[in-house]
DNA sequence: ACGCTAACGGACGCCCCCGTCCACTTGGCT
DNA sequence: AGCCAAGTGGACGGGGGCGTCCGTTAGCGT
């Protein structure tokens, strides 16, 4: 690949993360084109499906969604590592609208989830946790979360914190 | 009114109900004035706005919420009253997407909510509600659940029905 | 320095939705 | 039965997003 070309690639990436943020998932190819100072054909070549688009811009999102639930693995009381995770999932969705909708499609296809199921049975087994929370039950409160729509980021930040707390008062035992 | 265009305004109505049940309120008009037989004309001067047309479909719906609401401040045992709420609405707006997103709306823009709080205020009387349980909660709650887009209707309607037990956890004492 | 080819992006045609206009139809009153 | 205004809907122009084509530009190897 040209050298041009692989700055053009990374700028298309930047201002996708950028528009998917703040708009979500729908907004227009050509916004991110032209805030990457690129033509629409530019990034039809490059990514050619808007699912390759997304999976390629949220990698580093991924990651760090990853390194929260390591984190939470690694916390000795189990119950204070999912409650982290919890939080900061939340906090990332309410940030990232998105990668909220990108997060959610993957980890409903993918079962990834294995650490965190790891982490509800090590969470349950503290006695903290209900016993009949599932890794589906996450799943659905992190898809109601996503759905948390607010005018501000501001405002949809708050409300992710307070759903969190709500969760979490419903996942205890 | 002449009697013909009494009938049709009556159909647009329900073929309205029906398309926004089914596709959310961002279905397109024409599909509404195409399920009803008539012409986009008559349904744009019937309802210069969506939202006229919105309100109008859905008063039967919110005369439902309200009687739900009242039976639920007909129960003498509040929390249980409280439950039967959370439950049936959630199941409500799991079954009509257009309806949640048109209720969510007007329920922060008007404060109608006067009968919610009057629920909360009993309940947490009865000790079995938490004190700190306030009506925006309830509306967020709602709200949460109105995100909860799912393939299939069945689907969505069971993670809505667990939903609703996780909320209820959540509130309880 | 030069040519070759990868890479670019403006422009095109397509489709869908919107809101409005106007020639035609039809209900209802006399 | 006949008139006429209320009512209708097909058709139009505008706007926006999509995906692609192709003439032009510019990186890079020689």
């Amino acid at each position: 690949m040209r050298s041009d070309a692989r700055d053009n690639r990374e700028r298309i990436l930047e201002a996708a993360r950028e528009v998917f943020a703040a708009e979500g998932l729908d907004a227009p190819l050509r916004e991110i084109a032209r805030r990457a100072g690129v033509g629409p054909a530019t990034l039809y070549r490059r990514f050619p499906t808007k699912q390759a688009l997304v999976a390629e811009a949220f990698t580093e999102q991924m990651y760090a969604c990853y390194a929260i639930v390591d984190d939470g693995l690694a916390d000795p009381d189990a119950w204070r590592g999912l409650s982290a995770v919890v939080e900061r999932l939340f906090e990332l969705h309410a940030r990232d609208r998105g990668f909220a909708k990108a997060f959610i499609d993957t980890a409903a296809r993918e079962r990834g989830l294995a650490s965190l199921a790891e982490l509800l049975r090590r969470a349950e087994q503290t006695g903290k946790l209900r016993a009949d929370v599932t890794v589906d039950d996450l799943v659905l409160v992190l898809l109601a979360n996503s759905g948390l729509r607010a005018t501000s980021e501001t405002t949809r930040r708050a409300a992710s914190r307070r759903f969190a707390e709500l969760t979490l008062r419903a996942f205890a035992a």
